[in-house]
DNA sequence: ACTGAAAGAAGCTAACT
DNA sequence: AGTTAGCTTCTTTCAGT
C-alpha cells in the first residue's frame, strides 16, 4: 500500500496541472487582484461558492503565491527607472557576494533584482527621480563596492508587466 | 474665480505627496494586497473607517494603480526563467518597431519587457520550462525578426521583488 | 466536483467631533 | 481629518445533488 504520506519527498517544487477554469481565474486574478468573490463567479459564470473553492485551491496549491498593489512610482517623484546591469570581480567569497545581495534587496530605489549566468552577474531595476540619482545610486550602492567589478546602466524608457511572478524561494 | 474644472491641464502625471500613514499603508499593500480594511486598520492602529478612507484616496490619487496576485511559474511547469537583450538594427521604421514589441508583449512566455536606452534597446523578461524553450523563444520570436540585429540571453537564478511597479502609460 | 442557502464578517456611507 | 454606528454586501461554510 503505496499511500500518499509519507512517500512524498520534502513536498514542495511539485508542479500542479490546471484546467481551463483553473487558467481563467489566474488570469483574473493576475489582472484584478481584488475582484470581489461574487464578480469573479460572475465573470466565469459559475457559483459564487465554486469560485471560491477553485481560488482558495489555487493558493494552497501554491500557484497563486500572494497578492499585490501595484504602485505608480511616477506619481511618487520618482519618475526616472532604470536597469543597471553589474559585473562582479572574480573569485569574491560567495557570501560576501549573498551579504551585498541581501543589502542591495533593501534599498528603497530597488524594485527588482535578478542574479543570473550571463554577462552581467546581476541586474537591479530601480526607480529614482532623476538621472543624478541614478548617478548617485550607482556610486553610492554599487561600484564603491570592492568586488563588483563593472556597472552598465540603462535607462527605461518604456515598461510593460504581463503578471506578477513569485520571488524564487 | 478659478475653478478647478477647465483651469487643468489633461490632468495627469502630476505627483503626489504622501504622509507617513499613506506610505505605511501602501507598504502593507504592496506585500499584501488582499488584507481586510479591519486588518490593515488594526496593524496601524487607527480606525477602519479611516484606513478605508486613505486607501481609497490612494487610488483615487494615482499612486495605487491596480491589485495582482503573483503565480508561481515553477509550479505550472515554467521553472525557468530568462532575461533576453535585443539590439535592433538602425534605420528601423518606429512604427515597426512598435507592432513588433506589441506582439511580443502579447506572448505568453513574457512576464516583462523594458524598453531601453542603452547597449541593448529592450530586455524581456521570460519564464518557460527549460533552456530549449528559451531558444524556441529566442529564434522564433525574435532573431528571426528583420530587425533584430542580435539577442543576448541570461539565464535567471534568483529573482527578488520589493513590490510591483505600475506599467508605464 | 459543483451548487444553493444561511450565518457571520467585512465593506461602505453618513452624520458627528 | 478622524471617529462611531448602522446598513448593505460579500465571503465562507455546509448539507445536498
Amino acid at each position: 500500500m503505496t499511500d500518499a504520506k509519507g512517500d512524498l519527498p520534502p513536498k514542495n517544487l511539485q508542479t500542479v496541472e490546471l484546467d481551463e477554469l483553473d487558467r481563467r481565474i489566474v488570469r483574473i486574478l493576475s489582472r484584478e487582484g481584488r475582484i470581489t468573490n461574487a464578480d469573479l463567479a460572475a465573470a466565469l459564470d459559475i457559483a459564487p461558492s465554486t469560485a471560491h473553492a477553485r481560488t482558495r485551491s489555487l493558493v494552497e496549491r501554491g500557484v497563486i503565491r500572494g497578492f499585490h498593489a501595484s504602485v505608480d512610482h511616477q506619481r511618487l517623484g520618482r519618475g526616472l527607472q532604470a536597469m543597471i546591469g553589474v559585473t562582479l570581480r572574480g573569485g569574491t567569497r560567495h557570501d560576501s557576494i549573498v551579504t551585498f545581495i541581501d543589502e542591495v534587496k533593501q534599498l528603497p530605489q530597488v524594485l527588482q533584482l535578478f542574479f543570473l549566468g550571463g554577462p552581467d552577474d546581476f541586474m537591479v531595476h530601480i526607480a529614482v527621480a532623476d538621472s543624478s540619482e541614478v548617478r548617485q545610486f550607482v556610486v553610492e550602492n554599487l561600484s564603491t563596492e570592492p568586488f563588483v567589478a563593472s556597472t552598465r546602466t540603462s535607462i527605461i524608457f518604456e515598461y510593460h508587466r504581463r503578471g506578477v511572478a513569485a520571488a524564487f524561494r
